[in-house]
DNA sequence: CTATCTTTGCGTCGAATTAACACAAATAGT
DNA sequence: ACTATTTGTGTTAATTCGACGCAAAGATAG
């Protein structure tokens, strides 16, 4: 189908931006660049938005096929539209942002990449076009995000401790959490429900093992930083 | 200058959810429509981007040349994707809202609109597109705004009193507010400035005239619902 | 010029929420 | 069984919040 209006229309891409937990860090999956621009460098995830295509889908497809990932929590972040963001020419970029368990995952470079790696978010390397205002943007959101909104656990495995849950939160909030008012306010918000089981195998005391209310309406919380 | 990738490109507009505040009234700037599709249906103002202009300029280029409105306060809202939106095509549009004073524009159908007029939000029109839906989401997003952060001068005038700001967050949050918590609260935040005068021919006692305070840095506040 | 009515500015107080911290139970290793 | 560590639970003081009282300022009427 045809644009309807005079002139030739810009490119229109998503971007992603991947955050991952693992061994108590927080870590953003990025792609080094085979080719021009950015060549070696690099860069978040994306892709041209294809025919009749929405930018959920775009970015589904980019999980899945450059990533192998699937039904993974997603959001829109941002569009960036600065006409010499690409020095292709001009294009415009629907940023979005995604949770993934890194464990669930297997990641590995496609034929569009030289490479895929999780880096640890306070260890990034200088970015491809406007990849580092994009990345600072979603992480902005996703600390905002969490303080009252459940989405930590889009992280974590299906069941997870409470230490686990606060050690996440002190992680992407950088900042100290006192366990104890962390455990009441996350319990007092029904946001997530204890399962009766232990974690085996733990060093000292086995914590409970907790799962996510699937059923919660609209409970909110807040964490304050 | 050419996309630089393989198939036609969806076209591209801005969106604009205009919100004004006049008489106690929350508002909508809405157009009505002279051609298909919904001719006569009322829509939000809008424009297809332009060669190498950004969101915003065309956001202002929109704001200027239909609605006579300079300098004022925007910012982008979400991008909507849906592939059936427009009847004519392919259209995404990135949707901001705009918040002015109507006292300081002076609003005139241009020759694409049959009549240009504001629309009290409680008394809205069915409107044509997804327009509805985008409406609805910029108005969470004021009401969600102006609870933690200092937007809600950009509808007064320069000078305002305490139970003009106090009468403006009743009526965008549609609820009562303690006329003496609010007063504390806003003025605790240093959001506003005292500027010694007075507001003359009034009623009853005349009440201080405030400004807004730029100098702020980051203090926040927390406006309860 | 005084009485009255309304609005505005400032203050008080009990209730609710938060932050800081104490302590005991559970577990592994010695 | 003794120790070190982690986890679950409770307690208390500090802070914030919500509901409300009251007097000062101004307009109007007698």
């Amino acid at each position: 189908m045809k644009p309807f209006h005079s002139y030739q229309n810009p490119s229109l891409a998503v971007d992603l931006v991947v955050f991952g937990y693992s061994k108590q860090q927080l870590s953003v999956l990025l792609l080094n660049r085979k080719e021009e621009p950015f060549k070696d460098r690099w860069v978040l995830p994306g892709a041209f938005l294809q025919m009749e295509e929405r930018f959920k889908d775009a970015c589904s497809r980019v999980l899945k096929t450059k990533l192998g990932m699937d039904d993974v929590y997603l959001e829109q972040l941002y569009s960036f539209d600065e006409p010499d963001r690409d020095p292709r020419g001009r294009a415009i970029s629907v940023a979005h942002y995604a949770l993934v368990n890194p464990s669930k995952v297997a990641v590995a470079a496609g034929s569009m990449a030289n490479d895929v790696s999780w880096f640890n978010i306070n260890e990034l390397p200088a970015l491809g076009f406007d990849h580092d205002i994009i990345f600072q943007q979603a992480l902005q959101r996703l600390r905002s995000k969490i303080t009252y909104f459940p989405v930590g656990f889009e992280l974590l495995d299906d069941l997870f401790t409470m230490p686990e849950l606060h050690e996440l939160y002190e992680c992407i909030l950088d900042t100290t959490i006192d366990r104890r008012n962390f455990r009441r306010k996350i319990l007092d918000s029904e946001y997530i429900i204890n399962t009766g089981k232990k974690r085996e195998g733990s060093q000292n005391r086995h914590p409970d093992l907790y799962k996510f209310n699937k059923k919660l309406k609209k409970n909110g919380f807040q964490i304050n930083v």
